[in-house]
DNA sequence: CTGTTAGCGCCTTCAT
DNA sequence: ATGAAGGCGCTAACAG
């Protein structure tokens, strides 16, 4: 029932088309080789009127480089991911290589994970970037020596793998330096589980670790992920005595906020309130966040300009790239407000 | 300098291994015709020790077939196309194919586009989703014989397309209803520019419109983009006199309720604030935004399963499918507030 | 049920 | 500078 769809044209069609042999247009059409100048514009001529595509696959086949990076990433929905996303689609459009990205809709399980790499690896990219704080290392290894990868926005030590990351426990401190220097004592830090998420949990972990330092109790609320931190903070907030919570993103920033409205209360008057991120549309003067702000479109970038180093051959060192955030200041955090 | 990478195993390696045939091989990993179970074990035991991937361009050269549909966003950091993405590429996951995404980093430009459109084209994906509010019709068409496509997220009447879109003029026509229902008298329209959206405009003309047919007269504020309203609404706010402001998107309403705050007003007391979208990080209840929810889910949802059928030739007409959002009432729109 | 054979579209020596 | 020929890894007819 399908509609006859038109062979897509083959060198061999511009071939006789032009009045050449097909390795002329072979050579005319990839810029490699010697052409005449005349044969050159009569195959130019032949593409075009036969709107000709080249055959990736084919020419992949054969030359067994296929100018294309995957990139694996945990979850497009969340800004972070999209970001990323995009930074390195723009840094590997600067290198004329092209981006194919799998992703599972949800947020992509190990079995998914690793489906998805071995898709990508199917599909002969050059060099693969994953990105997906879920897959275990192990999983990662066994392709180190098949392809290039640098794993984006966690540490890995494992040999063979560059990865570019945050330092997230440097943004967990100087955010938690931050409330301790406006006055907090009593800080309540909302703390992912670490089986979701390595980073969120870290950067907690370190404002956790940086209020103890200072010889003050931080009030720890556990949840399973970022996205239940209203449950956990209207449950707890009442007489927990605390003048600030540090949630880990900014969307659980945003829930503490929104916990805070249906008390009738805000920040900072009432309670203090950061987040974690610093990017995408929460990232507005309207709300007004005090947060970190992750650098991710460098590390997108810096992910990608390692990796095609590596396909290229121009080093053959693993690297651990760590880069820093920077805190910015919003009006959610105030200096301790009036005790209850 | 490169380490050196072990070249991939092919079917003939594991044929080998194995002490069968390739064809053998082939038709036990595959799936296709007939293989006795002790072959199928052996070479199932031999590929899994060599860690075999298969060579999709190997497999798509000769079958003519990838399982890949490729997909072609205007621009990742919009939550828009992020969902929209997330929606295709599961319900492609779901009936066995792979998502191959393009995007430009910044707004997909014509001719950036095009050299996307012909990427993905020249990886021989089976079928092709374009979303992208400014390619024109005239460059997609020369692709439609030769292989199925999908417009997404705009109507698109060109023989041999089949689009799934929202129906912006029913979304601005209800939102502007709700205000007028609501007392207001002098309203006005954050008008985004046609070249830049069609889809932003189409929904702002709908308001127009409609505010038009009860013999009101809106006061029509242009933008370039839906990026510019904080600039538009700062300039012309004062001494309009208006009760209410109506924004193409969700972000610019956020932008809009921070120019009323910047002058210690808010919504929905001192004017009311209307959006559009109802998705993403700024769907949030601390925001409780007063918009319009696209059905992006079902938007992408739908495009790739017509798309597939397409592909699999269940079917053969071109359709029109025109979803419908609905209406979020939130706190940004209120009665007619006292005026100024 | 299995092995043999012929390409898929392209690039790449090798002659010319 | 150009053409002829071989093969990349795989599937899909064929024979057996």
């Amino acid at each position: 029932m399908t509609r006859a769809r038109g062979k897509a044209p083959t060198i061999l069609d511009i071939a006789a088309e032009a009045g050449v042999s097909k390795s002329a247009v072979s050579r005319a059409l990839s810029g490699q080789g010697e052409v005449s100048a005349e044969t050159r514009e009569k195959v130019e001529r032949a593409a075009r009127k036969l709107g000709y595509v080249a055959n990736a696959m084919a020419r992949g086949l054969v030359s067994s480089q296929t100018k294309t990076v995957g990139v694996l990433l945990r979850d497009m929905t969340r800004p972070f991911y999209a970001l990323l996303q995009t930074a390195m689609q723009r840094a590997a459009e600067d290198r004329g290589y092209q981006v194919v990205t799998a992703t599972s809709a949800a947020d992509l399980g190990v079995a998914d994970a690793l489906r998805a790499l071995r898709n990508l690896v199917s599909l002969q990219v050059d060099g693969l970037v994953v990105s997906s704080a879920r897959l275990p290392s192990e999983e990662i290894v066994p392709f180190i020596d098949r392809v290039p990868i640098v794993v984006a926005g966690r540490r890995e030590t494992s040999r063979g793998i560059t990865s570019v990351f945050c330092d997230d426990a440097d943004g967990g401190t100087v955010l938690a330096e931050h409330l301790l220097q406006l006055g907090h004592e009593r800080i309540a830090v909302v703390l992912a589980d670490e089986a979701y998420s390595l980073s969120q949990y870290a950067r907690g972990f370190a404002m956790v670790e940086r209020i103890r330092a200072v010889g003050k109790t931080p009030v720890v609320w556990h949840v399973a992920t970022d996205r239940e931190a209203t449950q956990a903070i209207t449950d707890q907030l009442d007489g927990a005595g605390v003048t600030a919570i540090m949630c880990p993103t900014d969307g659980s920033a945003v829930d503490a906020l929104e916990v805070l409205r249906q008390r009738g209360q805000s920040a900072p008057e009432d309670c203090t309130v950061t987040g974690y991120d610093g990017f995408g549309p929460l990232n507005t003067p309207y709300l007004g966040l005090t947060t970190f702000r992750q650098p991710v479109e460098e590390i997108g970038r810096t992910s990608i300009n390692l990796l095609l180093d590596k396909i290229e051959g121009k080093t053959d060192q693993d690297r651990l790239v760590e880069l820093r955030g920077s805190l910015i200041e919003g009006r959610t955090a105030g200096r301790l407000p009036r005790l209850p």
